[in-house]
DNA sequence: ACCTGAACACCGTTCAAGT
DNA sequence: ACCTGAACACCGTTCAAGT
């Protein structure tokens, strides 16, 4: 009784089974073999729930942008700047829970439902402290970069630690450590540094409305 | 006459034919196969020049940072804030020149001698205005995030109309367009929404200092 | 030291065929 | 409609062998 007419999953079930490998042995192992047999599916039929891999990619990042509340943002009680760190932070930490999280997000547009309610969210909230539709639209735009950016850094940070050997960085001949004693001397000095920069980032904000 | 033990080419023009497939075919080009294939070499001969693929990879991210002008970072007849808009605009241009480049930019840490060597500038540009160190290095860190993650957004939106029919956003039952009226409201606001985010960075590390 | 050729264990995707 | 099996044109990487 092995093949049916009638389809035994989901299209959901299929990202669960995408994120379940992505968690436990990374983004080299979110193939659509890899997904399909962790399904007991053959490859082939996974193309009759997702046209290409890259449509099962961009399903996995409205999946993972579903799971941010966005009712906190709208939460009028709290001041806007904490809905702000709330949100972004939700969002930085989805994006680093997975390191390949970030290929995922630049498989498309951000254009899914969630992606746009995330937005929508954020427009809503600069507006709503009296910025001008065309400003808050501008501002969401660079609130997400930002986020983004951060995303990115840690992801690569990250894909250092990793490996040690094979994947190490071009030697260019390597004089001394402090060549670059400014950057050197900061790599302690981290600490949060992405709720700063985003702190800065809405005092950019409120400078220009005052 | 074809082996011969004597070094036929160099790392770096390794690296130069990769960058020629990636701009001529694409990411997806650029394989260990591929870019031997294009300079008359086998696959397992790369493998004396670069251990990895990755290492590759990271190879080119270096050669991509070289190309930005760190001198006009330090021209002190230029205000900062400009100088900024330069480095950070170099930067996002490079990036976006290249559809493959903000993998390149994920695969590894950013600790490269070009990399360190604009983080350096960066970091010196703030404390040349007066920001104390630890402050300067955090400013430097967020200015590379917003960088980074526009032209993550950038190559997100790209990666979106360069193919149309399979590479589609999850469909969501979709009621009508209007369901996000503010960020429909913005697609045509966008206009140069990179600069004037910077500024409103810039405007926030100001206000600290004040 | 530099390179080749064969091989291993994979990919995404298409197509004809079964129920 | 949903699924399988075979196939096509690829991958990154390793290994033994040649010069």
């Amino acid at each position: 009784m092995r093949p049916g007419p009638r389809r035994s999953i989901s299209q959901a079930d299929i990202v669960d089974a995408a994120f379940e490998l992505l968690e436990q042995k990374g983004m080299p192992a979110v193939s659509v073999r890899g997904v399909a047999a962790s399904l007991g599916l053959t490859p082939t039929a996974m193309y009759t729930y997702f046209p290409s891999k890259n449509a099962l990619l961009r399903a996995m990042v409205e999946q993972l942008l579903s799971t941010i509340d966005l009712a906190a943002a709208s939460d009028a009680d709290i001041a806007w700047r904490d809905r702000v760190h709330v949100l972004a932070g939700a969002l930085l930490a989805r994006l680093g829970e997975h390191s390949g999280s970030l290929v995922l997000v630049t498989s498309g547009p951000l254009d899914g439902t969630h992606a746009l309610g995330l937005n929508e969210a954020l427009i809503a909230g600069f507006t709503g402290e009296g910025m001008p539709h065309a400003e808050a639209a501008r501002a969401a735009v660079a609130v997400r970069a930002y986020v983004l950016g951060a995303a990115a850094l840690d992801a690569a940070e990250r894909a250092g630690r990793e490996t040690s050997a094979d994947n190490a960085a071009p030697e260019a001949l390597w004089s001394d450590a402090a060549a670059f004693p400014l950057t050197e001397a900061s790599t302690d000095a981290a600490g949060d540094g992405f709720a700063w920069g985003l702190d800065r980032l809405l005092d950019g904000f409120e400078r220009r409305a005052a």
